[in-house]
DNA sequence: AATGAATGAGGATTCATTCAT
DNA sequence: GATGAATGAATCCTCATTCAT
């Protein structure tokens, strides 16, 4: 039975508390401290295991990249035939964990880091491309030479969708977030046979 | 001849500035001094003119809003037809004033500032009504009561792709762009009439 | 008949306004522009007429050094005996005029003053001597040697009571003021006697 | 053996500090990096310790009470009977200690704190409702009913003294200062058994 | 491993004062 | 006489980060 040391769940404490943080604040404008201090241990300590505050940033995006993949993958098991599975892929993105209102408000955040790191652009980029690749596959059976822009379509459909969730502050609709980019995505099909 | 204040002028000036500061660091991680020296004045009389720096990036966020709403009514004289219509807008979304990197940038972090403080919300919010009801005008005779949900879903696109290309550093390409989403508009058309 | 400048009047306007501003808030923490603003007009006009704040701090005082003095020997005229002049004397101190609430507060804020500007520590001591003297010349008839010591204690007594009133936020209670004082004068008087 | 945190000690330095300070300048304003420059720390200290200045500038107002309130305790404790009682009170509020040229401008600047900060005002009652309490209790054995209004003249006059004794710059006579109120007392007494 | 202590750097904001008109 | 324009200097306060223990 592995020891498991103290160090990974000081830092699964950390990135959990920088994301509800980030959540509250609603802004990238949150100190050390409040993050340290929701994670029950001293500022201090945060910059023992990252380093600085942008690693911390950094180590949160990541997470939350990391858990939005696991999540798609999950969904994908079950799906059988490209639509299904396209649909999967959809629902998930508006999934609830993906629009708990701590994750919006962290991802808005990270695009602005985006613009001025690079690390959390190539992270950026990585889950774009990611996404494009996961539709871009489901759709070329139904679409052949159309799926490219179909691919891109879709992808930023969802962020926009995504967007205009998050700035509408109360409770966001899932379903209809997702319904809207189902039935774009029927619009394509229907184009695509056509 | 009306002697020209020389406070709008200054205020102008500062607005500008702002959007120029805001979109060469990439976040709203501005000085009112950096704003304020490249205005050509010191930060004291930025707060002469503006109060604080909030007011002073509400005001930029304000202006660009102006502009983008000048250049949607410009767009819209010319075009015949509700499709024609429609294709304007797109286009205008895209076109080369909103695409400075600056004006990105600027509508990027006003995305941030818009979960935290209350009239960037409303500024935000004025927006989307906006390009709501040019939407919903022009689909309506094209789609009858399918038209609400095509211009959700083309405003939302609209927002998505827009986000994309503020992501991509380097220049954003306008035509792919407008071509990802004309082409969305032209499946909602394909669709609705089948 | 003289021409009355405009000057004078710009004058006591700022004076009166500086003596109004200190009694709102309490302390000397006032800005030329809050003065200059109450007494209808600009900031720089003070300045052109007072040549710095602290010019404007000290014409106040002196007005009001001014003011009591005058009312001090309007009293006087009337009292006839030691007696009566004293008591003249201390009434005059607790007069309505005196116990304004702006004018308490302004002369807190003198003592203030007093420690730092030599000025201002000039006049108080000019006030302090005159009603020394005051005191002196009607208790002399009465209490002969026992005058000084006994001019002392009671123009001590003035201030501090004069000091608490100023303390006590609400209204101040000018009959118990300057009841208290007038016994402590009885005492004296009866004790010189003894 | 406890260990002595080092947070009393620093704070205790920054109170004696910030009387220096205010002793130095004649006033309250004095900022906190003088303060605590002559504490021996930077100003970000002293902000981590007390928040703000205002709670520094309270500090040091409490711990010249507390100061106050120990002398007089302990001049008490050796005075027998009624009479002795009061000549320590008042030989105690002009003890070389209170007299310190520092403790007495940090007192002049606390009467006008007081006019603004409501916790002042607070502090500033209690000295005054002590001191009531104490003179009072020795005076009503002595003057029986007369005991209250020569509580309050006393502590007037107390006052007074002290203050004049604050505004004369160069060394206060402390001697002729109580010697001053002890009279009075005398007087006082004299007028009670008539 | 963990933290309190400590600070340098920086930033918004205020204000007395000057000056051109 | 009068003012808006303009600014330099100052001050409070915050915070990421370091270090000794």
């Amino acid at each position: 039975m592995p020891k498991v040391g103290v160090e990974p769940i000081r830092k699964a404490a950390l990135v959990n508390a920088t994301i509800s943080e980030i959540g509250r604040a609603g802004s990238l404008d949150v100190t050390v401290s409040q993050i340290a201090k929701r994670a029950g241990m001293s500022a201090a300590l945060a910059h023992h295991y990252f380093g600085d505050k942008e690693s911390l940033f950094l180590a949160a995006m990541r997470h939350i990249l990391t858990v939005y993949g696991a999540e798609v993958r999950g969904g994908l098991v079950m799906a059988e035939g490209p639509r299904a599975r396209l649909q999967a892929i959809v629902r998930t993105s508006f999934s609830a964990m993906n629009f708990r209102g701590e994750v919006v408000s962290a991802w808005l955040n990270f695009y602005v880091m985006a613009q001025t790191v690079p690390e959390a652009q190539r992270l950026l980029g990585i889950y774009q491309r990611r996404l494009r690749s996961n539709l871009l596959a489901d759709l070329r059976p139904l679409l052949g030479d159309g799926a490219p822009r179909a691919a891109a379509m879709l992808g930023a459909l969802i962020d926009g969708v995504y967007l205009r969730e998050a700035l509408t502050r109360g409770q966001p609709d899932r379903e209809a977030a997702s319904g809207l980019v189902l039935l774009a995505l029927e619009s394509e099909l229907a184009r695509g046979k056509a």
